[in-house]
DNA sequence: CAGTTATTTAGAATCATTCTAATTCTAAAT
DNA sequence: ATTTAGAATTAGAATGATTCTAAATAACTG
């Protein structure tokens, strides 16, 4: 094994490759790292506390503190989105893809659902003059099609 | 003045005209006579201590738990519009009209935006069939107009 | 290696919201 | 007008999510 770098982080990983292209600027440490693996092996957009048990099954001595903040620094680096789809907990989703997200509102489930087209909000809303738009955020409430399917 | 109805709500108003369009099924007392009309009078998006604060200089005894109670059950009729845009307090919104949110990263502002042109979600995003789509909320987050100009 | 800075931790604190139980109000029936 | 059942309101307690704090640990810089 090579020896040892200062940062964990500085070996090539497809993390690594993430953090490079996209020039995000947060130290990987071990933490943040398996919060991120975690996370970005799951599909159910999970809540910080979701999290917190995942990775305590390989690291159990992290602390729900540290979980926070790993994801508000991944959050800050781009790395991860924050999803605010209903009151209570946020939720966390490592699809850097263009995307929306659907929420079921009976069975709660939230899907990622891409674009089938270009999609460009300032052609189809009036933003005052000078206003400058950083990210977009949609989601779509109705009813899933397993929901659907038993009513 | 004629005799009190049994439904102080009954009587012709802006409010009861949006009622009879919507079929809204609430009971309009008082309090949410009042809940309702400082959201409607209101282009900030108030939170619920928000609204708390504004309804007190008018319904002094008011409290806290009957301004939630009032906001759910506005929201459930249809009445008003429930806005999640960043972690912590819900928003509230009286605008029926189509549109969607900018909200400044800077400064906090929530602006409403209207439609320039058609939009329909399913247009845009590939949903799994059978998918029943029964809102959307769109968040454009980003700098205003003045947060601009100062930096 | 020593000094400085960032990260992590456990637990306390805070904030938003919901719940509870008692009370008051409303609408309809007597 | 009185009674009744159900809904609305209240104050305060309880809960849940997140943030803060202070101490301990780990990582980087010179």
């Amino acid at each position: 094994m090579p020896p040892a770098t200062h940062r964990p982080s500085s070996k090539a990983s497809g993390l690594d490759c993430r953090l490079a292209v996209l020039g995000a600027d947060v130290r990987l440490t071990p933490h943040r790292r398996e919060v991120f693996e975690v996370l970005a092996a799951s599909t159910d957009h999970p809540t910080a506390t979701d999290l917190y048990t995942r990775v305590k099954d390989r690291s159990p001595h992290i602390s729900l503190a540290t979980v926070y903040n790993c994801l508000d620094h991944l959050t800050t680096a781009g790395l991860i989105k924050l999803v605010h789809l209903e009151r209570g907990q946020s939720r966390y989703c490592a699809n850097l893809h263009e995307h929306v997200h659907f929420h079921c509102e009976t069975c709660g489930k939230v899907i990622d659902a891409h674009p089938a087209t270009d999609f460009d909000p300032a052609k189809f809303w009036n933003l005052p003059a000078g206003t400058k738009v950083s990210r977009t955020d949609l989601a779509i409430h109705g009813t899933c099609q397993n929901c659907a399917a038993k009513s």
